[in-house]
DNA sequence: GCATTAACACGTA
DNA sequence: TACGTGTTAATGC
């Protein structure tokens, strides 16, 4: 896969208003009042993005605040030049640039979807509206914000390791986040192929790694996903309460 | 040694 | 049919 650059005008031009459905997926739109709720629906709109096309750039002026609906995408710095490096995976549910949107700056990573993605988005104008009246939507906004930062720390952390299993066990463990990305159940939906692109391993260690966590018995190997069941255990901690016997 | 690419068979959506 | 998975063989650092 080739990463495309896709202009945000055209992105743009490509993207229609949300319906229903995917409004009501929508972790924060809940939180909100009638008459923020009318201003969003008005206001955000949602997209479809190949595998390999990229939804912001480095540099480019801040346009809108995203979210991702369904799909799978990868937040990294320019890989064209200097190491390619993966800040973080972001799965349905996750939004993201509200840093940047906070500050008016321009963006400073990439996020390119690694599959056919639906990507939801809101103009800075309406951000900046929403913060500035709903104390919900701060809160959200501050959870973001808060969670990512510890994000970024387990990236640093992720990226040293020389362990191939204990790098992809990490991601999982990141990428698996209730507060960060609430439309993410008990199953990641997320290919080897995907994984790999994610954490920077050939499809085969991913397989080998994934398999040697599921002897672990920390997730479970599925078609087309991972199933984890000790999410403690993948992010390296004892469970929280542990019984002494 | 370990990870990577290439290639293949097989099962699933 | 197209895609994801599991595996092996050859190659590179």
């Amino acid at each position: 896969m080739k990463p495309e650059r896709i202009p945000a005008a055209a992105l743009l031009s490509r993207s229609r208003p949300a319906s229903e459905r995917e409004l009501a997926d929508i972790p924060w739109f809940r939180l909100l009042d009638d008459e923020e709720r009318a201003r969003v629906r008005a206001d955000l709109r949602v997209v479809q993005v190949e595998a390999g096309e990229t939804i912001c750039r480095i540099g480019r002026p801040v346009t809108f605040w995203f979210g991702l609906i369904d799909g799978l995408l990868k937040m990294s710095n320019d890989s064209a030049r200097g190491l390619p490096m993966t800040f973080a995976g972001l799965p349905p549910g996750g939004w993201f640039g509200e840093g940047t949107v906070l500050k008016h700056e321009s963006y400073r990573y990439n996020v390119e979807a690694l599959r056919r993605s639906l990507v939801a988005g809101i103009t800075v104008g309406c951000f900046d509206w929403l913060l500035g009246r709903s104390i919900a939507f701060n809160r959200f906004v501050m959870d973001q914000l808060n969670e990512r930062l510890g994000q970024f720390i387990a990236a640093r952390e992720i990226d040293r390791l020389s362990d191939a299993d204990l790098r992809v066990a990490r991601s999982l463990g990141a990428l698996f986040h209730p507060v960060l990305y609430p439309g993410v159940g008990t199953l990641l939906h997320i290919t080897q192929q995907e994984l790999g692109y994610l954490v920077g391993l050939s499809r085969q260690r991913v397989n080998a790694a994934l398999h040697a966590l599921q002897a672990q018995g920390l997730i479970r190997v599925e078609y087309g996903g991972v199933r984890v069941l000790d999410l403690d255990g993948l992010r390296g901690q004892r469970p929280a309460a542990m019984a002494t016997r």
